[in-house]
DNA sequence: GCCGTTTTCGGCCCGACTGTTTTCAGTCG
């Protein structure tokens, strides 16, 4: 049993349980549970094997003992009971926009409905606005939430989402009256991809901000308006949803809107024990109802007794605690990285010349710029043999002596691991070069066993510095390749060879979840656009924010490292 | 069902919007 598969079975119960009308905090418990598998960057099975599952949090011995029959047996008594109670398919009518448990209740017992089809079909006849609590409106609800699910896109990449956010935001700046606008919500945070557009605006007067929003030309239809906040669907298919706060609780609403859910009531628990209630318009104190604004977050987070906890951490895993303790990591910033270590340029399927590669590289105030065209092995993309390789070193000599000082080239290669798990590249001609990228393009759908053989022989050859885009999954449709990571991460750590985290908003690979694995299992890390043309050196936020998602610090990334310390590194490595 | 700087039992966030209602329930984030 794979952990998808667990975490489907655990969201299932929390949904079934939820329709039965079981303690909302025992439905929570199951969600959690679900959460953490699903983020847990390990096979739940090896955990399991090692004894480990209570040790994970929101596992206690309840689920725990599920968790661990059905990794055992394949299957559950508890949940074959529970859907013999309850059909499993009412667990999808909750997806309908505007269906809740409640209503999803009512609609079995009274209706007789236990699916989407059945659904449709009784909306359609008209047998739903006379149940209690509903009306024309609900029915007519439900019926176009059907047809929104058939057509609603999935949760979009954030490199999709982000420039729609703030295009949106910056519309919205030019207003009159608005004093501050901020994407908020899951793209704040910067999670990989986005559902929905959370967007905060401050101003004192919303209803001209709340009325240029839903009267933009591409919205396609609004989802909901009232005095603070409006939530739309544009032609795209994508939502987005607008409160406007008054300047002074802009702290406080920007944390509430940033979220993430989990991180929000972890904090309002935090100052409940402190006899506060925390919500979007401040603090209040309970001994006398004094209410406290905030027009920022830091003010907000210090009146907590806690130091600012960036976005990124927000995901209510412990960060409230760390901050509370102190134990914040200090997180590595854009600013922080001055070397780019995984390019192309024209001497493979680059679009720009190793010269004009540079100059963007400069202009984005890098220091160290490898060139690292793909291995000619890899037909499609035209690169240099392993014959061309010392006429393409005279190319970057050649450029290094126009560009001075100005920033300092590398001569690598983006090398394939061939299907076989041998190299492109011969180990003599490897060591010649400045520095070597390993990475995978085919074959990503071999056997467990046969792609972790090609990565650990990767790994293991002592001219191979870093490993590209490590897992070779694509956002949002490529599944990675089914990698025994313990052991990719274990042999990683030993040879001291560095993990990428691919920056281009495409691939986020390492994950952040598995980047934050790969710290703890004392690997090094790489940030890296990949760039096949100069704008692409604009990517390299993306991975950061991967960076900063996994907790990483700059001393763990090579690219923060200055250009002598990271050229004492190849050199120990055995570089020329 | 989970969890602990107040608790091993009794807690477990807070508010906006909608539709159906004459004061609230359900859903959502």
């Amino acid at each position: 049993m794979t952990n998808p598969e667990v975490v489907a079975i655990l969201e299932r119960i929390g949904d079934l349980l939820e329709i039965k009308g079981e303690s909302r905090f025992k439905v929570i418990a199951y969600r959690k549970a679900a959460e953490q598998v699903r983020d847990l960057g390990r096979d739940l099975a090896a955990v399991h094997r090692e004894g480990g599952l209570d040790a994970i949090p929101g596992f206690g011995a309840a689920i725990a003992a599920k968790v661990a029959e059905l990794l055992d047996t394949g299957s559950l008594g508890y949940y074959t009971k529970l859907i013999e109670e309850i059909p499993a398919s009412l667990a999808e009518l909750l997806r309908v926009p505007d269906m809740g448990p409640k209503k999803v209740k009512l609609l079995w017992e009274q209706l007789g409905v236990v699916d989407l089809p059945g659904l449709a079909a009784a909306a359609a006849a008209g047998r739903l606005r006379d149940l209690p609590g509903m009306g024309e409106k609900s029915e007519a609800r439900v019926l176009a939430g059907i047809q929104a699910m058939a057509t609603r896109s999935d949760r979009a990449p954030l490199g999709d989402a982000l420039p729609v956010a703030e295009a949106i935001a910056a519309d919205l700046r030019a207003l009159p009256g608005v004093v501050a606008v901020e994407p908020a919500g899951s793209l704040r945070r910067r999670k990989e991809t986005v559902g929905d557009l959370d967007i905060l605006a401050a101003a004192v007067d919303a209803a001209p901000v709340i009325q240029a929003f839903v009267s933009r030309p591409d919205v396609g239809r609004i989802l909901g308006q009232g005095p603070v906040k409006a939530s739309v669907e544009l032609v795209t298919g994508m939502r987005a949803q607008l409160w406007v706060h008054p300047p002074a609780h802009f702290g406080s609403a920007l944390l509430y809107a940033t979220g993430s859910k989990d991180h929000n009531v972890a904090l309002r628990e935090f100052a409940l024990a402190q006899g506060l209630s925390l919500s979007e318009h401040g603090l209040k104190r309970l001994a006398d109802g004094e209410e406290i604004r905030f027009a920022t977050e830091t003010a907000l987070y210090a009146a907590l007794g806690l130091p600012f906890i960036a976005p990124e951490l927000r995901e209510g895993r412990g960060e409230v605690a760390a901050a509370r303790a102190g134990r914040l990591p200090r997180l590595v910033e854009s600013s922080d990285v001055v070397s780019t270590l995984h390019n192309h340029s024209d001497w493979s399927d680059g679009k720009a010349t190793i010269l004009e590669m540079a100059e963007a590289a400069i202009a984005r105030g890098l220091k160290v710029l490898a060139i690292t065209d793909h291995s000619g092995g890899l037909g499609i993309t035209q690169g240099p043999k392993e014959k061309d390789l010392p006429r393409q070193r005279e190319a970057v000599r050649a450029a290094q002596v126009r560009l001075g000082d100005r920033i300092r080239l590398l001569q690598g290669s983006e090398v394939e691991i061939r299907a076989d798990g041998s190299l492109d590249f011969s180990d003599a001609a490897l060591a010649q070069l400045d520095i070597v990228v390993a990475s995978m393009h085919v074959s990503l759908r071999q056997s467990r066993d046969q792609v972790t053989a090609r990565m650990l022989a990767a790994i293991h050859n002592p001219h191979v510095d870093i490993i590209g885009h490590p897992t070779g999954r694509m956002i949002p449709d490529r599944a990675r390749a089914d990698l025994d990571l313990d052991a990719v991460l274990a042999a990683a750590a030993t040879t001291g060879v560095a993990l990428e985290i691919n920056a281009n908003p495409r691939r986020l690979d390492l994950s952040d979840v598995l980047a934050r694995r790969a710290l703890e299992a004392g690997c090094l890390l790489s940030i890296n656009t990949d760039a096949h043309q100069p704008d692409h050196f604009d990517f390299l936020h993306f991975g950061v924010a991967v960076a900063r998602r996994a907790g990483a610090e700059p001393e763990r990334i090579i690219n923060c490292w200055t250009p002598e310390r990271l050229l004492a590194w190849l050199a120990d490595r055995g570089r020329p």
